[in-house]
DNA sequence: AATGTTTTCGGTAACGTTTGTGATACTTTT
DNA sequence: AAAAGTATCACAAACGTTACCGAAAACATT
């Protein structure tokens, strides 16, 4: 293959070591030492990427010589494999992830299907899973649905088209049915939920602790001397909305306090929607003196619109909401909420996940919940101690 | 290679339509009707994601028939086209983007690089892009920079290596070098710069008012009768926080205040930075009657912590700052701020891209800015029409 | 000098898709 | 009836990478 352009001759060359990162060669015949002629210009401009074959061509071994060197398996000479290694530095070889992928059948990338991005709950589960996951050597594709189920099952078939190792989800408001979830499970995609979980699907599950928090926000209304205690319930098709409802009646329940269905509102996380049920229950004959909104943002929605009626806060309506964020301290008076920890959570899905791709059959789907903690402020503080 | 099951000739096999999906076939020999003979149950629990070739087998006929039928090429058969189509809806097939990526050397696909998803300012970005791009029909692969230099050049290896078509950025606060970005535009790689651009690359930016924006926060204060304003001006590497820093300077010069720099201070976005800032300025001979924060979440910092001590805003010190969220409307006193569009920047900075990715050499990179507003809250307003 | 071992490398198939070229059967035109 | 045109499909190569298998040197052992 290799010709020496001095007698000619093919069958008498033999390697001779390395010169500036290019395989030398000699005659045996004349006894000719000479480098093959590439005859590409040193600095060409690349117009496209450097491949395998690139640095193959330029220093004259084969494509499977340059992927075991920067490979790192042993069968290739420490002169070859340096020469390979500094000419892919200096070219900027970046491996094809695509034709990875494409030849171990693996991407090693997660998928990740979020409501909204620029909720920071979602943005910080987002970071959680990021962090796991570079750590361990992985991607990250993310795609928002917008509460849209239709949206949502794009997002699924763009992700699988991707080929993702695994998918993480947290499901649209809107997603009731969960064929399109059901569908991968049986194609051995490995799948879990966090936060807006579904309970007819066999995935592994990273939940919040929506009964125990709902259910500690109320005993602390009630230890305050909350006797009506109103609850701003979501969207009722929300599993983590039935959950903080099922919380808050348990509380009621146990503290012999009757559930008044006037006082359970149901409701989008949509700033109007919040406000159109504070209007109802301040004109009933009977009015709350606690209110529990399900999501901390409806709450200071609440807290704004009851400052501006000059209702105070907690005298008159003690105020209290799950999730946390810096503008809960911020208000005045501060929200009394049930902190969650959204980067745990998405710490905690993203390492399941990993497991369940690298057990793969062997995973054994299962549920794990996250703390989190009644951070007390001023909106509920009424400084009666019940007992 | 179909053999007739009847006779076994092999010569005289014509198709002859089509039943059930399947191919079906007509031995001229011996006139004898038959399906070929795919073993496969109807129903086998698959363990991966269909193929064309899968597809392809199942009807008998070859890969390029089944790619150019889904792909609405006219050279297939009204009937072979409405039997793959069938079959591949019941397969969910779902292309290969990773073979179709090689293929094609393009995979519809944009990296966004920004330092920290967790600010909201840039999960609004991302959630703009993602919209323009998706309905462009192109995927978006997020990373995370977390203000690191290093892990900003890993991000765009990633990126690279995931052969993404273009590449948006908003640089960390450590990137002062930008070679890594030289290095892939040579290689024609499309990259466009948005908030945090750098000004030595020749790329497409989208960036903000910061300086007229900052100019007419502090033109503001100086209406409202300020006459000490200091300025909490953010790291000093980045250039926002430089060109702020102008539009500051620009607005005391205009109005004939004398700039002075005990009242500049540089300084992390974080907390406790900030506050070692008041502290100081509390403590001048002659403190600021009105403090410019270039990052609004230092002046709610700030904003905290006076009133802590229970100085009085705007009496004693006026307080505005740059970029605007809910945040600032709830604390009381509303905080004065200069309103960003962060998801029309990503709009934006993503259009652009797009067109840098199919104009390709043609493009030619320009500066575009995205327009803020200034939003009056009590922050600032001392009631002092200046004239 | 002949043999066995080890080191080092190349050839090739495969991953799933697209596409140019060419082949076959069928239809229409002379 | 032959010729020309059309409809429909298959073959094979290519994208970049890896892994298996095998081959050829180089080295060590008789």
């Amino acid at each position: 293959m290799i010709k020496c352009p001095k007698c000619g001759k093919v069958e008498s060359i033999k390697r001779a070591g390395f010169l500036r990162g290019k395989q030398r060669f000699c005659c045996k015949e004349c006894d000719y030492f000479f480098i093959e002629n590439t005859e590409s210009s040193p600095v060409v401009k690349q117009r496209h990427q450097t491949t395998i074959i690139d640095i193959a061509n330029k220093i004259g071994v084969s494509t499977a010589t340059v992927s075991r060197a920067l490979n790192g398996h042993p069968d290739v000479n420490i002169n070859t494999r340096k020469a390979i290694k500094e000419l892919a530095a200096e070219l900027d070889y970046q491996p094809n992830l695509l034709a990875q992928g494409l030849h171990r059948n693996e991407t090693h990338t997660i998928g990740v299907i979020i409501p909204d991005i620029q909720r920071h709950f979602f943005s910080s589960v987002v970071s959680g899973i990021q962090k796991i996951a570079s750590d361990a050597g992985y991607r990250v594709m993310i795609c928002q649905s917008n509460e849209s189920h239709f949206t949502e099952t794009l997002n699924v078939q763009a992700l699988v088209a991707s080929r993702v190792d695994g998918l993480l989800i947290s499901h649209s408001r809107e997603t009731s049915s969960f064929e399109h979830i059901k569908l991968q499970l049986n194609k051995g995609l490995p799948i879990v939920h966090f936060d807006r979980v579904c309970e007819e699907v066999q995935t592994a599950k990273i939940v919040q602790e929506d009964f125990r928090g709902s259910f500690i926000l109320i005993e602390h209304l009630i230890k305050q001397g909350c006797k009506r205690i109103a609850v701003y319930a979501g969207p009722e098709e929300l599993l983590i909305s039935r959950k903080r409802l099922e919380g808050y009646k348990a509380a009621l329940t146990q503290y012999g306090i009757e559930i008044a269905e006037e006082l359970i509102i149901h409701g989008n996380f949509k700033h109007d929607d919040s406000l159109l049920a504070l209007n109802k229950w301040l004109q009933l004959p009977e009015p709350p003196d606690g209110i529990f909104a399900v999501h901390y943002g409806n709450a200071i929605e609440i807290m704004v619109a009851l400052k501006e009626k000059n209702v105070k806060i907690p005298e008159e309506i003690a105020i209290v909401g799950f999730g946390d964020e810096l503008i809960a301290s911020v208000i005045e008076p501060g929200l009394t909420t049930f902190h969650q920890f959204p980067f745990k959570i998405g710490e905690t899905a993203a390492s399941i996940l990993i497991d369940n791709i690298i057990q793969k059959e062997n995973f054994v789907p299962f549920t794990q919940t996250v703390q989190g903690e009644l951070k007390i402020r001023k909106s509920s503080c009424r400084g009666i101690a019940h007992e």
